[in-house]
DNA sequence: TATTGTTATACTCTATAACTATA
DNA sequence: TATAGTTATAGAGTATAACAATA
């Protein structure tokens, strides 16, 4: 046989396939299409999830601190953290010492809903990378690591 | 030594690393950032890039099925075209029997950048993953071609 | 009736500059 | 002077609906 297997409906992209950042492109628009739906029905974005989490996790950050550690801008974190300040999932408290700062505090609430929906995206990701053994899913984790560390 | 040792200015999202969503997403900044930098210098975004490849390779598709390969709506696709036509890269050619339909077309011109294109896009690709064995780079692309074919 | 290309539009995301209050 | 948080705004990217021409 000369003409390859159509794998896709349209396979027109073949050749772009070879490149991995297009690839890689391609995987995280259906990772990205599934999350958003999973943690929709939580209430919650991509971006106020990983908010949320690392506020849990590292309680008393400021605001700067934590748009470093997410990589997205200071400004746009501000109604970001309105939102979840809103549902009380999140406080602002005082710094004592620099009244600038914030300190940002998970809510019992929030640290309620932090854990169920890290539950729900291990479970997303449990489902879409079911066609990945264990070990495939560790080495793709590996070489994703490796990758933004040397790059 | 009980403190991690600190690979990253900050490690405050170190956590959601273990989503190979998140992980996915941080690395793919990396790639497009650079990917950015490189075909903006050739007068190309990367959407462009890919409609122009495509269009190279397949040469008399139409607008609908272009959509469909690059996964972007038809309406989005107009202005795109309208680029790529401006700048004399490809032309929309009448289609026989039908009269709905535009054939895309490159022209020389076009099929000359796409090639020039393609290797600045292989030797971004090349340097950024300078840090990875051509092994490893082999099963990253497979991992990811078998999560988007089963996922 | 359905499809192709098109226009208009709205919505999200992101980036930048400038302001305020503090330091 | 510099920094933290904030506001306003502009640009890119994307999604949807509706239209004209054609099938």
């Amino acid at each position: 046989m000369n003409h390859t297997s159509a794998d896709s409906p349209s396979d027109l992209d073949r050749h772009l396939s070879g490149f991995l950042g297009y690839e890689m492109k391609r995987a995280l628009a259906v990772l990205q299409a599934d999350l958003t739906r999973v943690l929709g029905a939580l209430g919650l974005r991509a971006v106020s999830f990983s908010a949320l989490s690392v506020i849990v996790q590292t309680p008393g950050l400021t605001q700067s601190a934590l748009a470093d550690a997410l990589q997205i801008e200071r400004s746009n974190l501000v109604t970001l953290i309105d939102e979840l300040a809103g549902r009380n999932l999140i406080m602002r408290a005082p710094v004592a010492g620099d009244r600038r700062r914030h300190a940002l505090m998970p809510t019992a609430e929030g640290q309620n809903l932090a854990r169920e929906a890290s539950a729900a995206v291990e479970a997303h990701e449990n489902r879409l990378f079911a066609g990945l053994t264990a070990e495939e899913r560790h080495e793709l984790q590996r070489l994703l690591t490796k990758f933004r560390r040397t790059a």
